[in-house]
Parts: structure tokens; C-alpha cells; sequence
DNA sequence: GTCTATACTTCGATAGAC
DNA sequence: GTCTATCGAAGTATAGAC
């Protein structure tokens, strides 16, 4: 399927299979990453490209629809990435070293930053979201269910956003320099999926 | 203790007192939580106090330092009450119902975002949160204590970090229009709060 | 102590040339 | 199908007037 954005404007884009575009993209994504998303300007991610700024506009109607096409390519390479290590290792385990991976925290906060206030990106990050919770719920009810923990002593949903939220916060919190009691809380949680997974 | 920050400039920069400078800061509060980050610029501050754009940087030798300061005041009013309230009910179920509020989440991921690119910002968060971090570390190990909960069962500091990521992401979620399992959940932690308590 | 006039940089976006 | 010349608006910051 393919979804045509209404062109509220008469103005030509470029192809969306341009090699120039796909430098684009990923020079967006590499300053986003380094500076914010507020750095993320049509001249700095020309610079970046080495390219000249009018060509993002001539790529992109509106920086948003960059700042969304950003955020769709490495979220399809995620949730792809996310689903096919579930399917080879699908223990609790498993789930838990997938969740742990720092790396994209800081892309996460921009993203949110950003859906904060900017409808269309909002809607697009949901999107995405329900997807991997989809996916992250399946794969944890089956792995509790395999542990034998009844759903109504620890609803799965509950167990996931626990799971989330705790990955989330050691993230952010090693962004600003701060690491206490972060070493015990992982050894804690470790220990706790051992021994529900070896007994 | 009065911290006089270095004059790299000869500027001249206005009184901490003024009440045109508490006008800023509340106009800069307002439009950070309502338009993010990127829209707090001089210009739109001043337009937001009814004041000229000039005077932003008369107050404020940078934008930054608009930044910080506004973090400074809100943190500082939510570590007070935050205080207040607990010393007035120490209780697990209060201590959840403070982490709870949603209010701020916003604010939160704004600044998220700024101090992933903005050192001085990160910093000055940093300090913050090991404040409300050490706070919050003491009422959860007493009311542990109390509820009779064995440290190397449930050491605090990983309760702490559990709840705390727990109430970020559904704060974020609900942000995004997600609502999916929330329910759930908080009657999951309530429930587990009540038994905990309750013998 | 308070505010304004002004400089200069960078922004997003479009119309039109190749 | 691809890129460039160019515009008007908005950005931060400073020097100097009251």
C-alpha cells in the first residue's frame, strides 16, 4: 500500500527512491541524535549531507515531513530487528536484553519532545508504538505463561510496562550522568527472571 | 548562599527581583509546556509577558540561562511539596499517588530533550533529581520497613526505580493518546500497595 | 536600574532554471 | 526529474539611551 500525502500544494517533491533523499534522511538523523531536534535545520542537515539547503525543501514539503520520514525508517529497522530476535530466543530473558538496549534513548526523548506538541508526528510515533507493544505482549505472555505465573498474580501487561518504564528511566538517568543503584536493580530484576525461568 | 554566576561579558544583565523578570519566566513556563522547547524564543516569550524581545536578553545573558531558570523554579516548588506531602503521610499508597500525577510529564520531557544536547541544562537536571531521588529513596525503604518487606527481597532502591519508570510511561503514553493496560495496571500496583500494607 | 534601537545570522519555503 | 536563486520572517545578542 502506498499513501499519497494530499498535495495541499502545487510544488514538485522529489522521488522518494533518490539517493540524494536517502543522504538526506540519514544526515537528519545523525544531527537529531548528536544536537536534538531542535539542530535539525534545512541549511545544518544540507551541511551535513554536503549538499545545498534548498534541496531538503525540494525533498521534503515541510521539516516535519522529514522529521517523520526520520522516524519511520528507524523504527520499520527496529520492530523488524525486535521480531526476528524474539522469534530465535523468545525468553523472558531474551525480552529483558532487548528492552535493555540503551542505544536509542536519546532518540526515543527527542521523538517524544517533539510528538509533544506536533500532532502528525504524535500520531505517527503511536502508531509505531502499538505495534511493538503488540508484539512485546504477545511475546511475554507466552514466555510468562512457559514460567507458570498465573495472569491474574502478574497480568503481563502490568509486567510490560514495569519492564518499559524501569528501561526507560535507567536510560534517560545514564544520559545525565547518574547511575545510582542502577547495578542492584538490574541484578535484581535478573534474578528475579531467573528464577522464575529455572523454576 | 548566593551563587554569582561569571561575568564572561560586560553586559549588563537586570535584577534578580524585578518583576518583569518573574513575567518572563512565567511567560517562558507557560509556552514550554504548551509548544515545547523550540518555541521558546525571545521573541515569543516577550510576546507571550506583553513585553519587547530585547528585554529577554537584558534579563538573561542567554537563552539557556531563561532555560534554567525556569527548571529551577518549578523544581524547587515540586521538591517542597513534595516533601510536605510526605511528611505528612508516609504511607506506600501516598508514595504512589505523588509519583502519579501526571502534571509535569510534559515538562519532564521537555527538559529530557534539552539537557541530551545542552551540558549546563543537564547538569542543573542531574542535581535536581538526585535531590528527589535521596527523598524518595528515604520514605520508600521506611515504608518497606514498616510494611515488613526484606530488603534483599525488594531493595528499595529497585522498588524506587520500578514505580518511577511505571508513572513516566504512562504519562508518556497517555501523551500519545495510548491507554491501552493502564487500567490494568495501576489496579495491579494498587492492589499490590493494599496487600502490602494491609498485613 | 530599566529598557530600546539596531546589527547581523539563520530560518523555512517557493518560483523558476536546467 | 533534479537542483538553484532568492525572499521575507524570525532568531540571538549587543551597545547605548533614558
Amino acid at each position: 500500500m502506498r499513501v499519497v500525502t494530499t498535495p495541499a500544494s502545487p510544488r514538485r517533491i522529489g522521488a522518494e527512491d533518490s539517493s540524494t533523499r536517502a543522504q538526506l534522511v540519514d544526515a537528519a538523523e545523525r544531527l537529531m541524535l548528536e544536537e536534538g531536534y531542535a539542530a535539525v535545520t534545512s541549511r545544518k542537515v544540507a551541511a551535513a549531507a554536503g549538499l545545498k539547503p534548498q534541496l531538503v525543501h525540494y525533498y521534503f514539503r515541510t521539516m516535519d515531513d522529514l522529521y517523520v520520514e526520520v522516524f519511520r525508517r528507524r523504527a520499520e529497522v527496529n520492530l523488524a530487528k525486535f521480531e526476528q530476535a524474539l522469534a530465535a530466543d523468545g525468553s523472558l530473558r531474551n525480552l529483558w536484553k532487548l528492552n535493555s538496549d540503551p542505544r536509542g534513548a536519546a532518540f526515543s526523548i527527542e521523538f517524544a519532545a517533539l510528538a509533544n506538541h506536533r500532532k502528525e508526528i504524535g500520531a505517527e510515533i503511536a502508531r509505531y508504538a502499538e505495534r511493538f507493544r503488540a508484539a512485546q505482549l504477545q511475546a511475554l505472555t507466552d514466555a510468562l505463561g512457559r514460567a507458570g505465573v498465573p495472569a491474574d498474580q502478574m497480568p503481563p501487561i502490568a509486567a510490560l510496562l514495569l519492564m518499559t518504564g524501569l528501561t526507560q528511566v535507567l536510560a534517560l538517568e545514564e544520559m545525565l550522568g547518574m547511575s545510582t543503584g542502577h547495578d542492584e536493580t538490574r541484578r535484581f530484576v535478573e534474578g528475579a527472571i531467573a528464577r522464575l525461568e529455572e523454576g
